[in-house]
DNA sequence: AAGTGGTCTAGACCACACG
DNA sequence: GTGTGGTCTAGACCACTTC
């Protein structure tokens, strides 16, 4: 280790610490400030000319580190009245959501998947309904079971277009899931996605092999491409199988953490 | 209404629309051209040089545009190697997760909540354990109902740090709740969030007034301050009375939706 | 009216990665 | 080496919005 700096300056003034762009710079040291409470929420920043004279850099590079501050909530900007600091970040958590496939790989599994169902349908008949799409519009259903390790961990049930993929017909899904084949060729451009808890139903218990009424995650996804239903999927996990989770940090990676 | 205009062109090519900023025009007019497959995943764009002489501007205006469709995954980008098409806009699904106040207020009904039990506890007796924080660590316990139109909607159950937050003793918590209280006073730094589906438990189920066994949405969520544990929360929401939504759009708004 | 952010320019130098 | 993106500058004009 080498012997510290001479002098510790506390940290969080108008100031730059020499690591990385500018405009990063610019941003760590307005963000630990609010972080410190050396900004408190309310508070005003400087104009942008003011901070590009204290950081002595450019106007433009002020402005990009503020700009990215707004777009993280962290402050708010109106003209005239200038940069405040925010009441509170905003409840802005996000969760991503990924492919089954990928998650399963991650904690050093087998994945696997086996379509078990798969039929032509006309929406709206045989208690197939996908409100999207018109009355009598030809759709595929299809039942598809993923397995991590030889256990089912998703039981996915889907509709897709046949009006606007054709090709769906053809596709046997030996080598790619119906998602992933999807994925592949269908851009989306909008999608929706809904997360509840349901009772497993019996058809659902089944074939992930739990008790019915067992706890399930069920993510529900419409995906739409320039106006066109595309596909409507609803992913049932076992609730002691699987979980949603996402780490969300300000600013970056100012903090450690702290969580386990 | 004015005439439509005389020459109706392909949307899509390096070309500007006249409206809002230059740098979202060419945004929205790369985003199109992938959209509609005229640029496919792989392919490469032109420099940025190119594209300023392309689009009549900047090289910093288009380099603007460019960077913020890399942010959203449209593209990647790399010196030299240039900029490509990605494969696919990966699964770049997040979902927000918002404060149960602001959901009820939003759909019209009246909030209203609760603290049904508040104790003070030594980590790791008891039954109550927070992993993040050491063995022993003084703990305020809290458990809180929160009610839509008078139906319990949610149940909370929350540990908090005395020793980060010593002011949490003397809080009634009669005009906040304890997630706005702590929210206005502690700005928090890092989040993780977990996401499952449970079997109400009896002690979950009688609060929240449904058969125990009910499926039910659990979002746990640990909140650290500059590397300090601040608070652990548990929400439990009814399946039936709850779900998490969230819709996402490539580009801002190019896509009407075709979603309800 | 005037202060503040929003955007744009023309040019520059640098860092990186590929050939 | 050389092409490409990454960043920065000094200055400019404009569009809000609040004073």
């Amino acid at each position: 280790m080498p012997s510290a700096p001479p002098t510790r300056e506390p940290p969080g003034r108008y100031q730059l610490d020499g690591k990385g762009p500018v405009f990063r710079q610019i941003e760590r040291s307005i963000t630990e400030m609010i972080l410190n409470g050396r900004l408190r929420p309310g508070d005003k920043l400087p104009p942008e000319i003011e901070l590009s004279d204290l950081f002595e850099t450019s106007r433009q590079t002020v402005n990009k580190a503020i700009t990215e501050l707004a777009k993280h909530g962290l402050v708010a900007r109106r003209r005239r009245a200038g940069t405040l600091v925010c009441a509170q970040f905003q409840e802005r958590f996000v969760l991503p959501i990924r492919d089954i496939s990928e998650l399963v790989a991650e904690r050093g599994k087998d994945y696997s998947f086996e379509v078990t169902r798969r039929i032509r349908i006309e929406n709206g008949r045989a208690g197939h309904r996908w409100s999207d799409l018109p009355e009598g519009s030809p759709l595929l259903y299809l039942e598809c079971l993923h397995r991590a390790g030889g256990q089912p961990i998703q039981f996915e049930r889907r509709y897709v277009s046949i009006e606007i993929i054709p090709a769906v017909e053809q596709e046997p899904f030996d080598d790619f899931s119906p998602g992933r084949w999807l994925q592949l060729r269908i851009p989306w451009s909008t999608v929706r996605h809904r997360i509840k808890a349901i009772n497993a139903a019996e058809d659902i218990a089944r074939p992930l092999g739990i008790p019915p009424g067992t706890a399930c995650l069920e993510i529900e996804r419409a995906t739409v491409h320039l106006g066109s239903p595309i596909t409507l999927v609803h992913f049932t996990h076992p609730g002691d199988r699987f979980e949603l989770d996402g780490l969300f940090s300000v600013g970056g990676d100012l903090d450690r953490s702290g969580l386990g």
